[in-house]
DNA sequence: CAGTTTGTTTGATTTGGATCAAGGCTGGCG
DNA sequence: CGCCAGCCTTGATCCAAATCAAACAAACTG
């Protein structure tokens, strides 16, 4: 099924080698760059389902790009309720959002077996000052990441349950394809209950969307395995029903 | 009523005497180092209400810290609606989210007359090459964004009208208060439509929220005007009821 | 300063999603 | 294999906020 010849999960293939270098790292990197980088990268041992990258307060010492796998990220508010605030699939970067304070804002945990590339931040700032196509390229992961938290935001105070499911999907879609991989049949790694509490609805409400979508022959649920039979359709659930204009 | 002894308006005033500089450059720099930045930053004309600072598409050049008045970030989505993304008051800084795709994401406009320095990123850049502090403070100001809208989206996407209002009100305070000015009693520049849009909330809801809130003798409400009379009822509004654990 | 426009408040009604409740899958483990 | 616990689905009811409606206040405009 995998075309790809290395192995995801394999601690030893350099970034110059990694099928992802285009999606982590976007900017043009020369050779001699790119082992720079390469040395200050760790790969650790694949990851279980359930085991945590890191914890929300532990002091911030790296971040994090996703080899293999999918991680979901978390915090737990002051109720102690836990609220889902992302998920990060092979290719992006996490960890980010513990700069500002020295110690993670959240908790990343693998939602299956998954395998993370660890980059030291302290090193990286470092190595900023000699290559400033990588600052550039810090500050772009993070300009992007508010991008997208303010998406998700518009999404969240403005959209309807349909629109937020219907949205979510194609954001997956569109993150597999960039990937290379199939953008209508994937795995959705995560429980209903994560997928609602990302998206501010509750469990019964995504079960609910999912099979108003399926009767709507918009996508196929089967289990966790979902397949958009019509983009459009999906496209037209996300925005306002106001088309043809 | 200003204590300060520089105007606020004053477009010579340099980083260095600025009232705000723990604000917006939190820090530590060299006099030198300080002098380098200020050579940098552009301070313009005040603008008046409703004067744009950049629109959404515009290309990126420039960050801009508030140094007196205040600001509305917004965009208008594929729909063509309107969404409120922010407000930011003096030792605020904004414009972040337009590094990643070089081009600005939002339009800021002037919600009174107010004044802000521009700080072109590109010369930021260079500068940050020579002064490591100064790329870690860049940082600090994204993360902490990241941060902040994460907050808010656990607001809209798990909390009622009550909460989101009263911790809107919080926020604002606590932003006042940093500035050294009262947290108790302040002006709200932006409309109730503003207001409703960034919470998600509509202009009715806003407004009735305010009536609650005054009846119950949390706050007094007289117009844009808001004066918090109990402030620890303020956060249990904000807060879920199950106080006293 | 009258007239118009724009923003705010309050009330009545509707509605989408939460909550409550119950039954059906599924997958992990002895 | 068969049991159990957690996850998912579907149905019935309820409620918070949206929508609709109307009167009022404030801010411009000529």
């Amino acid at each position: 099924m995998d075309t790809r010849s290395n192995c995801p999960h394999d601690q030893r293939v350099s970034c110059l080698d990694c099928s992802l270098k285009h999606v982590c790292l976007p900017i043009t990197l020369e050779a001699g760059d790119i082992e720079k980088l390469d040395n200050i990268i760790a790969r650790g041992k694949p990851l279980h389902k359930g085991n945590h990258i890191y914890r929300q307060h532990d002091s911030f010492s790296s971040i994090f790009a996703v080899r293999s796998g999918s991680v979901k990220s978390y915090s737990i508010d002051e109720e102690g309720e836990e609220l889902v605030t992302g998920f990060y699939f092979p290719g992006e970067v996490l960890g980010m959002d513990g700069i500002g304070q020295n110690q993670h804002a959240s908790s990343a945990v693998a939602m299956e077996t998954s395998s993370v590339c660890q980059i030291p931040f302290h090193n990286l700032g470092e190595l900023s000052q000699t290559i400033p196509s990588l600052q550039q390229n810090c500050f772009q992961i993070m300009s992007q990441e508010i991008v997208e938290d303010r998406r998700l935001m518009a999404l969240l105070s403005k959209s309807h349950s349909d629109q937020r499911v219907a949205t979510f999907l194609l954001t997956i879609s569109a993150r597999k394809s960039r990937n290379r991989l199939s953008g209508t049949l994937f795995r959705l790694p995560m429980s209903r209950g994560d997928m609602g509490n990302y998206l501010g609805l509750t469990v019964e409400t995504i079960s609910r969307v999912f099979s108003r979508l399926q009767k709507q022959q918009v996508v196929l649920v089967n289990n966790k395995d979902i397949t958009i039979l019509d983009m459009d359709g999906l496209r037209v659930a996300a925005g306002t029903k106001v088309e043809f204009s």
